[in-house]
DNA sequence: TTAAATTTGTCCGTATGTATC
DNA sequence: TGATACATACGGACAAATTTA
């Protein structure tokens, strides 16, 4: 209540700097729990004795940070920080890699259209066709309640013609391709990235602006070592992280 | 110069994000070159018709994107894109992996010192020895000119007491290693994860606040399987991305 | 069910500081 | 040294979302 912290002006250091270090050594130091509010802007303001606005200047940074997150109308709140870890291997799978780490899991398909392949798809495919369709699907995967990743993935049309009607039957990409006669398949090759979100990654993602999300563009295929899905997943940095073993990795 | 762009007040989107929106849009219709000026706040804010704050609030967001990057008293600039792949193979070396890519590379040994190996680095190293000592090297690695990555990496000393004189004449863990008895050695696990920079990758990868870094953190074997370098590494996210060839990887 | 209060979000205006040219 | 341009901080007003009474 009382303003025991000290704030240096004209410092060399900005005020709304020295809040935020603060505030961060607060909640680290365990004067806040996980998912608790963190008093109103203009409590802050009169504590600290500056303008509200230098306060927002303070949440804004920790916020971008992870250390926070703000809702209109409700508050500002602790952000909790524990990862999940997907595991990059040969034969990862969506459904199983993360079973034992949750409890509940779930995967919408938001959308699915045929359409013409991107050079960028037409070459993760090796569609040399003209003529060449691919189903374009675009799914959110949630896990505890939480949506935790955003998925762009294409599939050859022409070779899988009912592959749309095996997905959104199952659920499960594994067994669309199984029932498309693809007994089994293998991660080939995955190129991480990260980047901040977008609008549609904000939305879906339930992230707030300046959140990050980590890319991975990833190509499977069949055991003939035929493409059969180019996949571009979204997924929430604060929320996950990949683990690659490579004890049997190539050499080069 | 004329005020072209219409911003739409009451519309349920911000000012501020439609200006953004705008800018971007701009700049990935090739209105700017790669690392030239944007017209100063106070023209931009004449052009859309609205406040100079407005107008900052959207570069931020601009700048958090990676798209801006603003240097007081300077000008606001447009940041350029193009990242370096970084293969996380078996036998992945730092100084060879890039070495297609780019010109000209350089790794400077920032610090050293022999301390107590945290829970974390003991673990990773295997150490269960009480009075395990370790060394600990603070590296930046340098590609054309521009920083890319900064690590920080550990090697028992016990097991590698002159680990450190190597290191520092040769400039190579390879050939530090291999003057260490160790013949060959590999990569074992990796963990990938993004986060916002601090105040260090600010500094020595020269990022802008709120700028994105990719963590690798792996863990080395030799050829008996016996950890001899635990490293974490932080890239600047807008230069690298990393890509991984699985054809050979784990089942599980 | 509604209305008021609370809390964050947006936008404007002004003043001053700091860095660069 | 002065002009230019970004950075910080203050103040006020209203909007939007949520919670409380």
């Amino acid at each position: 209540m009382a303003e025991t912290t000290k704030i240096a002006r004209n410092s060399g250091v900005a005020v709304w700097r020295q809040i935020a270090d603060e505030i961060r050594r607060e909640i680290k130091h365990g004067h806040f729990k996980r998912g608790e509010k963190l008093p109103p802007e203009m409590t802050l303001a009169a504590r600290f004795g500056v303008n509200r606005h230098t306060v927002r200047s303070a949440i804004a940074a920790l916020t971008q940070e992870g250390v926070l997150r703000a809702e209109q109308g409700r508050g500002t709140f602790i952000a909790n920080a524990k990862r999940l870890t997907y595991p990059i291997s040969k034969r990862t799978r969506m459904s199983t890699s993360l079973a034992e780490q949750i409890t509940q899991q779930e995967r919408v398909i938001l959308s699915h259209r045929i359409e013409k392949p991107s050079a960028e798809v037409a070459h993760a495919l090796q569609l040399s066709d003209e003529n060449a369709q691919v189903h374009y699907f675009e799914t959110l995967s949630i896990a505890d309640g939480q949506p935790v990743s955003m998925s762009d993935s294409w599939f050859d049309q022409q070779r899988f013609p009912q592959f749309d009607e095996f997905y959104k039957a199952s659920g499960s990409v594994t067994k669309a391709l199984k029932q498309s006669g693809v007994e089994d398949y293998f991660r080939k090759s995955t190129l991480i990235s990260a980047q901040h979100a977008n609008g549609q990654d904000l939305l879906h993602l339930k992230l707030t602006p300046g959140a990050i999300v980590l890319t991975a563009q990833s190509v499977n295929v069949d055991t003939n070592g035929v493409p059969v899905e180019y996949s571009a997943t979204r997924f929430a940095a604060d929320r996950m992280e990949f683990s690659i073993e490579s004890m049997s990795l190539n050499e080069e």
